[in-house]
DNA sequence: ATTAAACACTACTAGTTCTATAGACTTATT
DNA sequence: AATAAGTCTATAGAACTAGTAGTGTTTAAT
């Protein structure tokens, strides 16, 4: 389970890459509101994505967020690192942050290391390669568009 | 990140898995021992295994735990499910625990629970189609040994 | 019948993480 | 000067994690 916290730093991110089209910065209130994300947490969450190059903001009067990268330059997997930590399923799995398994007798050899690599694998195949761009675009297609996705790929 | 919880029990079911072979049962106390699992930890861990059709076990002398059906028959999938809870990203995904995101406003059209359906799906295809006996069989195969497997299937 | 070996069950706990909330401060606009 | 917005730090309750402890029950060997 990914935590009420990457949910909503997801859900802002799409929410201020909608509005990057029409290229308007939004505040942190109006998000939070739209979105049902309490405010202040929100406050705290698009700080840290912005310390970590996701947004951009301006202060005072007219201030708000806004994208700091186009929308396909954004991938959950990035935003899920910033806000939740390593993606692996097992420490010694990571990539930004290994850690041997303690206990774990000789990591070369473990059944379970080499099951959930696989899980890793798969994982990281989803969310390294979908951006906030594909999830807006996911959201517009009904079910007969997924061809046309395919054929344009 | 799977919890320390699962990993002890993965392990413990490969070492299981492997006695199997041998057709002898094994006491916890071997189990933690050569696992370096807590042992009274472990105790519970099993004790749940068996609650829940994966183990079967005998008390006093001579008594120990063996699996209750074929390794083969035993996902990895199923015990996660059982020692850590739901595998979706996200309550709205969950085959075993459906909950509603309580703060989402239109499940049908969420960006977020699309793009996680995905995930869902890529981790669910690892884990609820690798079962103990392949994480054995991966082990002792050597780099080469993978396309005899792709063969045979 | 006793004893020892093993599993079965319940309760508890220290530490950590999660999900916020609060409040003071800084910056920009009007 | 007043107001609107982001910035930063601290704190706190609830839940979860990873155990530990202790007692009870069953089985087999003597």
């Amino acid at each position: 389970m990914i935590s009420q916290k990457a949910k909503y730093a997801l859900r802002a991110l799409v929410a201020l890459a909608r509005a990057e089209t029409d290229s308007e910065a939004l505040i942190i209130a109006d998000i939070a509101e739209r979105n049902n994300i309490p405010r202040k947490f929100l406050e705290q969450i698009l700080l840290d994505l912005k310390r970590h190059g996701i947004l951009e903001s301006r202060r005072g009067k007219h201030g708000g967020y806004a994208l700091l990268r186009p929308a396909d330059k954004i991938t959950f997997g990035e935003v899920l690192r910033i806000v939740d930590g390593p993606i692996a399923p097992l420490p010694c799995l990571s990539k930004i942050a290994y850690r041997r398994c303690e206990d774990c007798r000789a990591e070369a050899s473990c059944e379970v290391r080499r099951v959930f690599a696989r899980v890793a694998e798969a994982t990281r195949g989803v969310l390294d390669k979908t951006t906030v761009a594909d999830a807006i675009d996911d959201a517009q297609w009904s079910a007969g568009a997924l061809r046309k996705k395919a054929q344009r790929a």
